[in-house]
DNA sequence: ATAGGCGATGTAAACCTTTACATATGGAAG
DNA sequence: CTTCCATATGTAAAGGTTTACATCGCCTAT
């Protein structure tokens, strides 16, 4: 596991420990105030049940101990834990860090840690995971991977996990809310742009077969398709969601004799994979063909042309789902059981009209 | 917050909570085995101490109650939480899922959960953080921001933190080993890759001054150049980390007369912003200009021209950064002070033969 | 003067484990 | 038959909080 190559400089070192002295606890400072662990307690805890003056008396002697109430006693206590683990299929896909920034930022305003757990798809690091649920090490779940985990005692499937909010990918379960962006509609809104520039053959590159989101937006390419004046044939052709599988559908769609103008992409991936495959074969975009994606991932703005596409709301995505979550936590608030957010359609550079 | 474009369907409904009837306890276990709560505790943690035949009924118990050992509890009881922080300035850093997946890894193998702590680079996010690790919430911490964490009560500024490694970025404290990419080194590989081309008038891009990273890479460079057959003059212009900081150093350096043939570029969003540039002009890279990125962000080969850079091995640095942490944690293991990994040079299109 | 009430504080239980120490049982050795 | 040892198990303390309940003054209203 350690690269061969590696280089190590400098001294090996005994990596520091938390000072000798432990921590000071509730009764250290109980005992420099003069009074009772309970009241210290209730002087952080609620202090307008303590009398001002011992109040100042615990404060100060908080201060002079540097008392920190010990989580996991607390935990312990309290029968919760403060944290919300996110499960995910991959850390890598381009749409995670902007959700986990939302959703890192709604934990901490609650003072809530996020606890990160990658199954990279595979069902043994899912079972893994589960550790942290059954244990009762987390309070809830976000789950972006799509379905519940497996559960290793299926004694009753859902009961032993916690509250859990879907984000990003529905998860089939009438318990389980979820929050995303909305496909349908924005794949509508991106199919509409395309038709208004005067195109009449658009072809949607899918993400293969079985990919409920990717059915989605193909759903909503339809619609886009049906509203428009005169009639238009559908036209999928398949992608696998990555720019290979872009470049791959380009390539054999040139075995065909007759060919789109333009193409609405499952993913900005698949796209930046449709437009590099028409650049090798020699023709420009937008000028011979307009593509447009799906995602507005970071890099859909730097790449030649700049890519057209639909921005999904991460942050928000993110915000929203650690909200209803926490929300549903902290008492009897009852949250939507869905919530689509507003895609932006980001015209950029690589779609144009269609030239007659 | 919510966002007012965001589209509400389906019933609202409550987040299911745990099922009813709490989880079992290490006592009801005992009780359906007919033994002691502590011959359960033995029989799972040390079953040799325990009778064949005991362990039999216990496991069957265990089995039939669906007993999973309260975390909170052993957390307290042990004085330990299986449980590092990783503070970052940015989730949205490139570099950063690909250090996650490598940390979250190497964390679960060994059964620790990674809690992400995003600091945005300011105080009081990072204030914010430090409640997991003065809790004792935390086990030990993994610093991507290239400082030591601000603590609120400055008795002892480190003795109130765990066990801390820094990645990627260097932290200046003894006590603080560091795990990354050798950065001279691979800079120095790079510009004599330029110069094996045939460059001479090679300008090193920064990420604009007081940055260690990009001082580094700058060192490296410099070395690159010094061990050149002529000598070369230094020539370094100023960029800031981003594609547009790239963009508009190459903008500024049009205003001259005289202009490089080749560019070293502090990071790939850098070198994607210097390649765009140029391209804007018109220029063409490589056969025009070469231009060399750091890192291999994962866009570097969807870009035209896909684009020659240095890769970061960073799922490795994350596994040895946490491999290093946990270590340390679980003994009297010493670990290196710096431990620098070898950087490859991943050729690609945006480098040619200076032409004469 | 006394009962009642209220505000402030203390006592102790509970949260669920792990583990040092004590105890019990059985067999081997004397 | 006793003594000793090893093995297996139980008892209870400890880890640090929170909070229901009890207690104690003190003030007010009768």
């Amino acid at each position: 596991m350690r690269n061969p190559a590696q280089q190590i400089t400098g001294p090996r070192i005994k990596i520091l420990n938390r000072s000798a002295d432990r921590p000071a606890t509730i009764e250290d400072v109980a005992k420099l105030a003069g009074v009772s662990i309970a009241t210290v307690s209730r002087a952080i805890r609620t202090p307008r049940k303590v009398a001002e003056s011992t109040r100042k008396k615990v404060t100060a002697a908080i201060a002079r101990t540097g008392y920190t109430a010990n989580a996991m006693a607390q935990n312990l206590r309290m029968q919760r834990s403060r944290m919300v683990m996110v499960l995910t299929q991959s850390i890598a896909d381009p749409n995670f860090p902007g959700i986990l920034i939302g959703l890192e930022k709604a934990a901490n305003e609650l003072g809530y840690g996020v606890l990160i757990g990658n199954t990279e798809g595979t069902v043994s690091f899912e079972e893994n995971h589960m550790r942290f649920l059954s244990s009762g090490m987390v309070d809830g779940l976000i789950l972006l991977t799509g379905h519940l985990p497996v559960v290793g005692h299926p004694k009753n499937p859902i009961s032993t996990l916690p509250p859990i909010i879907a984000a990003t990918c529905p998860v089939s379960h009438k318990d389980v809310s979820y929050v995303g962006v909305d496909d349908v509609g924005s794949s509508k809104m991106a199919t509409e742009y395309l038709i208004s520039l005067g195109h009449r053959k658009i072809a949607y590159v899918s993400s293969g077969s079985s990919n409920p989101i990717s059915d989605l937006r193909q759903e909503g390419y339809v619609k886009g398709l049906a509203e428009a004046a005169e009639p238009i044939t559908e036209w999928r052709i398949e992608g696998d969601g990555s720019s290979e599988g872009g470049r791959a559908a380009i390539e054999r769609l040139f075995i065909k004799d007759t060919l789109p103008t333009a193409f609405f992409c499952y993913n900005d991936d698949t796209a930046i994979g449709v437009i590099s495959a028409l650049q090798i074969r020699g023709y420009r975009v937008p000028e011979d063909f307009s593509v447009i994606g799906f995602d507005d991932i970071p890099f859909s703005n730097n790449i030649t042309p700049a890519l057209t596409t639909v921005r999904q709301p991460r942050k928000q995505i993110g915000e929203i789902a650690m909200g209803y979550l926490l929300d549903g936590l902290s008492g009897e608030a009852t949250i939507p059981n869905q919530t689509l957010l507003h895609g932006d359609l980001v015209v950029r550079e690589s779609c144009g009209p269609k030239l007659t």
